[in-house]
DNA sequence: ACCTGAACACCGTTCAAGT
DNA sequence: ACCTGAACACCGTTCAAGT
């Protein structure tokens, strides 16, 4: 018999932390425990520990691997500065969407791992060379990082880490809570719940979540 | 003897919220446990379970609490659309900084609890006003109320739910790991350092990422 | 170098029973 | 109405031991 598929997740750090994103994708990030990773892998829970050093450590090497998965040599250095930050905050969106249950997990590593570190340079370079002082870059390239997590945890109608049955079953209870509410009291609440519990346009929810930010960078800028 | 202070805080689901977002603040939401509850009352795990029908209940009720906190009543409707913008997001920075621990369990909730759906509707009713179609405010309000979230989260130096000498390591080790970094490679994240780890006025940290948020806002309006 | 067995100190939760 | 006792099915983690 030639060497089975499983041979290619046989337990490794690398085999380890894809199949932890796996498990959050699908199931929400409490789903991921060392116990059950050992069920997954055929091995006893111990083993995991050779691997990772704990827990807390595996945590992180999620967050990293989802920022290692930014490149950013194709970026136009010569575009005008709020494109270029705008491009980075799409790249960011871009590497946290199939992951949503790790957002915070990879906030968390932005200026700890070395993927984030590199991200993070490329927007204070950007930001410094446009003429922001070194107080204000750090804000405001602090806020376009966090903002391309903030618009993934606020994206209309996502149930991440949940069957879809499920997610249908939770939208369907928001939307009755929210007709539910007298309409006296809460008419925008009430006209807004389409456009709260369901987008369907993701793409233009995410150009429109940049270009506020982006706006409200240059006008900064241009109001010193 | 006169009635004890202990009395004050006999079980009840408004002590055990209190308490829990007591711990929270001073130890991070993982100290928030069913089990260290029931110790802090004298009373087994058990007890609690008549008063919050689970854990689940327990934090969605703490997030409830934190936006409960929040008065709308002193806004200045007279003002122009974009400084009641402001003011609202202001309201939210200012009920979730003595809770930053909290933060996930306020956004959370926001169309959730009665709390959370008044501050929604007020900021819709602004935007609707000052002229954004249904998808642009369901668009621009979430993120404002998020953005608010996101200012406490990307607290420069804030190290939530830790005693003060673990945050002064925490910090140390972080300064330590940039200026490690190769200063060639990572010239502006060098720069830096001070600026993303120490905050010397947090007011106008504050300030100045709402300002960006509604800046952008209104070139948005204008854009069309 | 890599994995297991046994054990420990934790979790949340149910359910029948007490007062 | 409010709380307890006993029990269950989970966690993460250590450590000595196996191959």
């Amino acid at each position: 018999m030639a060497k089975r598929a499983v041979a290619a997740d046989s337990l490794s750090r690398e085999a380890v932390v894809d199949r932890a994103l796996e498990i959050a994708d699908a199931e929400g990030l409490e789903a991921v425990t060392i116990r059950r990773l050992g069920v997954e892998f055929g091995v006893t829970p111990m083993a995991l520990y050779w691997h990772v050093k704990n827990k807390d450590e595996l945590l992180e090497a999620m967050g990293d691997r989802i920022l290692a998965s930014i490149t950013l040599d194709d970026l136009d250095a010569s575009a005008p500065w709020h494109e270029q930050l705008g491009a980075i905050i799409h790249k960011l969106v871009n590497a946290l969407r199939p992951h949503p249950t790790c957002t915070m997990l990879a906030a968390r590593r932005i200026v700890a791992s070395e993927a984030g570190i590199e991200v993070s340079e490329r927007a204070f370079a950007v930001l410094r060379e446009a003429g922001f002082s070194v107080r204000d870059t750090a804000s405001i390239a602090t806020q376009a990082l966090q903002t391309a997590m903030m618009l993934i945890t606020a994206e209309p109608g996502a149930e991440p880490g949940v069957t879809p049955e499920e997610r249908e079953r939770r939208l369907a209870e928001k939307r009755r809570n929210i007709e539910r509410l007298p309409a006296d009291r809460y008419p925008r609440v009430r006209e807004m719940v389409d456009a709260l519990l369901d987008c369907d346009d993701l793409q233009e929810y995410y150009d429109y979540g940049i270009a506020v930010f982006v706006a409200g960078a240059r006008t900064l800028l241009a109001a010193g």
